[in-house]
DNA sequence: ATAATTGCAAATTTTTTGCAGGTTC
DNA sequence: GAACCTGCAAAAAATTTGCAATTAT
């Protein structure tokens, strides 16, 4: 992802500097919460509101730029929006990393909500443990 | 589930009707907020107290007796322990359903982490879209 | 009898809201 | 220039804490 501004614009949202950078801060993060992109652009442009941070996330959310990850025991990050993937959940760091699913797994599940006259719109699959980083120390 | 007062004291805790109460509600209704458990007790012990809420599922939670089920755009939720399952959460009427993951699945998480050296403890999948009766209506 | 637990009230933290001034298109 | 956005401060909502009284073992 590079071209913010356009992201904005194709979601009907005018262009300012404070979306772009809470857009910037979770596209670097892969995945962040509020207070944390907050505290990240804070540093320099020092004016930004945190309650604008929250509008912003809410409305992007809304418009179906931005992800909420709901997290076991900790504040929700948020991530730009993709396609359904595997979250590793370090519960030790907090690190949350991607992985692709498989054409398998989607193919079960839709087998699965099949049968249940469910209709599926999403999917969010976290996997909680510890990354290698924090079991190998 | 039925004998809750076991339950309590296979995990340290002291029998209080409070405790019961909470177990109770919760296996009742398969998944609840602390806002609804608290509401649903209140009726018929009316002394209780949130904050007796609060600390108690905190307190459930770290001896792993409840999980927390955090959901996308809604608050928490909490179930008694149980095996890994697949959720199906209604986001028009805000129900829980589970589904049995298959040993496929698990098969397939676990080739995945061990690629990645993560060590897997748990994991919550949560299927988002609407259920059944909702969607007919 | 002892230690744990509860309920209350207050404190803290998190999130939302209203609005005046500023900015984007 | 119109509609939209922002920052601030205040309000509301959610969660945690301290403590005296009560309860379980």
């Amino acid at each position: 992802m590079k071209d913010y501004e356009s992201l904005l614009k194709a979601h009907g949202l005018k262009n300012t500097f404070q979306r772009v950078s809470i857009i910037k801060a979770i596209d670097k993060a892969g995945h962040i919460s509020i207070d944390d992109i907050y505290k990240e652009i804070v540093v320099y442009h020092p004016s930004i509101s945190l309650a604008t941070v929250y509008k912003n996330i809410l409305t992007m959310k809304e418009l179906g730029l931005v992800v909420e990850v709901p997290i076991a025991n900790a504040k929700s990050k948020y991530e730009l929006i993709k396609n359904d993937h595997i979250h590793f959940i370090c519960q030790k760091c907090g690190s949350v990393e991607d992985k692709p699913i498989t054409a398998k797994i989607q193919h079960f599940f839709e087998e699965l909500v099949a049968h249940d006259a469910f209709k599926l719109l999403s999917t969010q699959n976290n996997l909680y443990g510890m990354c290698h980083h924090c079991h190998a120390s």
